[in-house]
DNA sequence: GTGGTCTAGACCACT
DNA sequence: GTGGTCTAGACCACG
């Protein structure tokens, strides 16, 4: 399920957190679905559980995650709508960013490259 | 020289800052050049001298121009300099703001529209 | 809470800053809390609104202060720490210019007197 | 007539201008001196010619001395006034600065203690 | 003439 | 209610 780069200069957490709001957007995690356990997916992976549970907090605190003491951590109701209002805003920053960009003399090709490169990983 | 669209939903003067850096990133703008002054721009452009002021105001603020009282204002001798540091700091956050997008669900095609739409209104 | 000279000679907008500055480094504005909103406060020290916004503008861009439109403005969580980096840096050009009026044939105590009266106004 | 620190984290050019305007200052030098030549004074320091060329060339740029080819180089005639006003400008920066870092928390004591070292060092 | 500040008042968008 | 933008017009200091 999930798929950790050791080697990466991205945090193992941050793998992690990016892979679960990936997994809601493409709606393979639904709200109400459980979250395997830290003990158990930290086991599975070969990671210590407390880069598990940085990640699951991050979750938490995005209101992407609940944990429920004692039954365990869920995907919550609005999960799916708090990423598509994130991503709306982050999609307006992107717009000013790359306008700004353009006005500093940086090239069409140049950011489409970027989005080339960044699109083709995940593909692979 | 400048070209303002009274009806976009981005301010005069920001549309103004954004128009002097560009003119800066292509060279048409030297060190030492002196910027039309506030009240002759201001009154060519029918726009509201202080309006103008604003835009201008940022622009010594970001190290771009100098105010000379009495004088005039100046194109700083590191204006290109300093905007090519701050295009390297954006194209970072750009790839960062991009790599979330792609995570949260937006896919390829939409990101390279909104590229291509920026591009094309400037090409025009 | 703000005090206003009308007949000093740095403009109003620079005393608030100021002012806002001084009770965020001494901790009377701490993380989140709100500042008094651009009406409400101009009206309490009878200036025009536009003055206050141009100095709160002022504090947003410095990374102080994070206006949130419909809500309010707070002061940002890292406002102390930011202060902090700028003082560190103000201090070396402090020395630098120090050292350049000594070389300027300026005196020990020319220099001393301006720092007593600067400190003493605040004392008071 | 000149004190050169080699080890000095201030490159021997700036100590060089830094000397210069002092004897400017203090009237040790007066308009229409002549400076030692390049090489006369560059042997007598033992150092490099282009040095202390660097170090004139930006007396020459600040007004404060004017080289006549075949002849020499000497004080201009405004030259203690151009440091007069030179020192008018930078007291004015002295105490925006001071200003600045008072109400940013910095302490009377931290401030007067750069000071007393500044010109202890000169003093010695 | 230059830049800079301040006021008064209108309008918009957001929540 | 909040912040933000824009206009119109006055005033100051500097050169």
């Amino acid at each position: 399920m999930f798929n950790i780069d050791r080697f990466s200069a991205v945090p193992v957490y941050a793998q992690l957190v990016e892979q679960v709001r990936h997994l809601i957007a493409v709606g393979a995690l639904a709200p109400g679905d459980a979250l395997p356990s830290v003990r158990t997916l930290a086991a599975q992976l070969s990671i210590n559980p407390n880069t598990l549970q940085k990640a699951y907090s991050e979750l938490d605190s995005m209101g992407l995650s609940c944990a429920v003491p004692g039954s365990g951590r869920f995907i919550s109701q609005d999960a799916a709508q708090r990423l598509k209002n994130a991503a709306a805003r982050d999609l307006d920053d992107f717009k000013k960013l790359a306008l700004s960009l353009r006005d500093m003399g940086v090239e069409h090709e140049q950011l489409q490259s970027i989005l080339n490169s960044i699109y083709e990983r995940r593909e692979q």
